[in-house]
DNA sequence: CGGGGCTGTGACCATTTGTTACATTTCCGG
DNA sequence: CCGGAAATGTAACAAATGGTCACAGCCCCG
């Protein structure tokens, strides 16, 4: 059984995921004020924190960043509908993944789930739920991306190779590599299943004004996720 | 020992902070306006960055903003007190923490460690991206070439052998050199195909006054990128 | 069984890269 | 100075590589 610490000032919503959750093995203890969580978040150990942005006493975003000078634990906030800004502060000053509210419990579950497994290993070593790079935001848990804030449908391999590319935005993946994490099998030079999926890919990524392109060719070797700059500014 | 550049124009706390600093394991170098800041940033490589908002000659944003075209170190932003604005754009824009003046020394540190844990996590990143040699620019993690601020289009060939240029300007690159760091084969004395890249590179670089070339033959040995310009920068 | 989406393959084309041939430059010994 | 050999520059062509279209096989779901 694991504890969870809620940071949240809906009552009703702490008593009703207190319940839910309790069902599928987890402990929660509701806290309902941004103060008294940041306190109780560092007294006594969680393995993970849900926090809510909108909160009396001490708003979420300084909770998180308060608990982040001294502790690595994994945290899930609960943004309000629609606040891209939030969602990137957050992950820019360390949460592991969000979630609008209002939300489906069974989402939240699998999320928090995915969050612990990838924190099973050590507390320092834990991977990235979410990647981000150029405009675009890669989320691991719930297999989803984002362009600008927008919603983007991917294929499995089309997804695969994207996070093959975001794992290291900026350098080059090698063929071989792609191939082999990507598609499971070795690279063999006549094998053009990978330029078509680059291909799609791109297409789908391009949507808007084709300034640049996104996934470099690196002739003879393989793709690259090009850098540019320029946080996504996403407003909607 | 790590090292962190300090850009801040308030020539007491920074004295404050190298020393405060300097008794816990991280070597400081303060600069104290936006430009030079900007600048001195871009040249070497630094641990991460402490960047206050208010400066003369480019402001915090603006210094982050650009810095972030080329690079992805560590940023931890210092704002006056109270500026709830600054520190949501700040963190928008790509900045890691703010800490709000005046500060405690202790809780500086304390930001500055956490914000080194979470960067080391994540892979081995945080290189210098882009390289600047005469009028050149060339950005590793875009994969663009910028002379004089206009935008050229390379080869992938022509663009590793730039690179390999670039990478020790004003310095002889052997031809066996850049034959295996660029076309990844052993130099072979009747291979001319290196000749023919320099060429087409040398074209594409001269576009308009062939004053002087750029790309010097070195006869019986190799080519070098001439510097014309660009000294490093005197720090003030 | 039929439809729809995903993946892989072959064909065709554009671009990049390598090769060959010849021009030009540099070096060096008469 | 001169001639010639070696090294380099470059035009023209050939080969390799990758982008994409069209279509075929597959799998899942009804």
């Amino acid at each position: 059984m694991e504890d969870i610490l809620l940071i949240d000032d809906d009552v009703e919503l702490c008593s009703m995921l207190t319940e839910y959750m309790g069902r599928n093995g987890f402990r929660i203890t509701a806290v309902h004020r941004g103060d008294t969580g940041l306190k109780t978040a560092l007294e006594q150990p969680f393995a993970m924190i849900l926090l809510d942005v909108m909160l009396p006493g001490l708003d979420g975003f300084e909770v998180l960043r308060r608990m982040r000078a001294s502790s690595a634990v994994g945290v899930l906030l609960l943004t309000a509908r629609g606040e891209d800004v939030d969602r990137i502060v957050g992950l820019e000053i360390g949460a592991d993944d969000y979630l609008s509210k209002p939300f489906n419990p069974r989402e939240l579950l699998a999320r928090v789930r995915a969050i612990l497994r990838r924190s099973a290993g050590s507390q320092e070593k834990r991977e990235q739920t979410v990647l981000r790079a150029d405009g675009l935001e890669l989320n691991l848990a719930a297999r989803t991306v984002l362009q600008n804030g927008k919603k983007i449908e991917l294929t499995d391999v089309e997804f695969g190779l994207l996070e093959a590319l975001m794992r290291s935005p900026g350098k080059v993946v090698t063929r071989e590599d792609i191939s082999e994490n990507v598609l499971g099998r070795k690279f063999h030079p006549f094998d053009r299943s990978l330029d078509m999926h680059v291909s799609r890919l791109r297409r789908k990524l391009s949507g808007k004004d084709a300034t640049e392109e996104l996934v470099k060719t690196i002739r003879g070797t393989g793709y690259q996720l090009a850098v540019n700059s320029d946080p996504p500014v996403a407003k909607d």
